[in-house]
DNA sequence: GGATGGATCTCGCTT
DNA sequence: AAGCGAGGTCCATCC
């Protein structure tokens, strides 16, 4: 890993084309040949960047650009794309290299496949009396998330989210119809599983007769653990 | 900005867990207070980091994490959610600071509003002798992005997308319904543009009837300009 | 300020 | 390899 900290202005075409204007910035070149350009705020995106593999290529400054006091400039070209990054350093501030190594990688809890397996265990929490069938239901269109027998007669379809838009909605409202046309399980009615449902998707839920259900992800692991994870 | 070269083991809490085990990594200390925490590959996408506005409580390690090799700790905290972020400092090979200053910013130029403005132009691309009523044509569930008048009778409604999606598919559906219950406007068939349609999409969308229509962006530039954007 | 939709999305999993 | 869904999405824009 090489950071550089530089004066530069840097132009990209590729999707799309920008121009950031001349400023000092931290250029940072991995070891896999892409490069990033950080500024001193922003989050986690670069103001700029080129993804691997792709090739950077380091000219002297042609006699117009080092009238404006360009010293050198670095071409970037992405391998497979024809997306390019042209770097225009007008002076250098500091040049480090360090090696760094493999790095072993994050490793993650999920939270999505984890509700799914909550709920299907605190099934209670979406109605009384149901009777889980089975998670990852398979059908022509997609899995349905939940599927469970209603006590009352017939089915009920769940489909869950993190958090409930609605395009999700529209999601379950296929699985719907399609399960309701299977005459061993109609009807089948829809609830839809949440942490957080958005109003317009609530309001399409409703029109379509799909229950809305939200569900607090804490106390629903509180619930299984009596232990909830502390930091 | 300060730019740290540590071996360092990293544990995050927040809408997930994570961890990363002992490794040496680039930690990169914004003005903002922000963090990011980048190994020597993957893309522009940190293995880590915390978001402003946060704060970084720099600890003395316990009696424990000295045993195995921890020299410091840095406890980062979201100062508006409970995200939080430890860092475990068993080495630093480098630590460097650099004043930046503001940065002037990206200059971006757009597609998506281009390609309703070009299509708005070169409305024959979408059918003969259709005449264009106005882009952004407003209703009660949201703008329409092209209504035309078509000259086989009735109207036709163009919904624009970069990438097609079902979605898209799902939102004109939604304005046709709407727009066909307009005695006025009525009938109004849909159209479907995008510079690439999903297979998906494009099944459903010939199914409900709404014609599919492709846009080459660099030609239908071309047309315009006469000369295509060269870097 | 909240909702909405795009992104040079990135990332990971499935087909 | 390509498609699909989710993201600690981020991000700008619009309302």
């Amino acid at each position: 890993m090489r950071l550089v900290i530089a004066d530069c202005s840097v132009d990209y075409a590729g999707r799309l084309t920008a121009h950031l204007p001349r400023a000092k910035r931290l250029l940072l070149l991995k070891n896999d040949g892409s490069i990033l350009v950080h500024s001193d705020s922003g989050s986690y995106k670069p103001l700029n960047w080129m993804n691997p593999p792709c090739t950077i290529e380091r000219k002297e400054a042609g006699p117009e650009a080092r009238e404006l006091g360009v010293v050198e400039t670095w071409l970037v070209q992405q391998v497979k794309s024809a997306d390019m990054l042209q770097i225009n350093i007008f002076e250098i501030h500091d040049d480090l290299e360090h090696h760094l190594g493999e790095d072993p990688g994050l490793i993650k809890d999920g939270v999505e496949a984890h509700l799914q397996e909550l709920l299907a265990e605190q099934l209670e929490l979406a109605g009384e009396g149901l009777e889980l069938i089975r998670r990852e239901f398979f059908t022509d269109i997609g899995p349905v998330d939940i599927l469970a027998r209603d006590p009352k007669g017939g089915h009920v379809a769940i489909e869950l989210k993190r958090r409930g838009e609605i395009d999700g909605v529209e999601q379950l409202t296929r699985y719907l119809e399609l399960l309701n046309r299977d005459p061993v399980l109609a009807p089948v009615r829809g609830i839809f599983a949440a942490q957080e449902i958005k109003p317009q998707a609530k309001t399409v839920a409703s029109d379509r007769g799909i229950e809305c259900l939200v569900l607090d992800y804490d106390s629903m692991r509180g619930m299984k653990t009596e232990t909830p994870t502390l930091f």
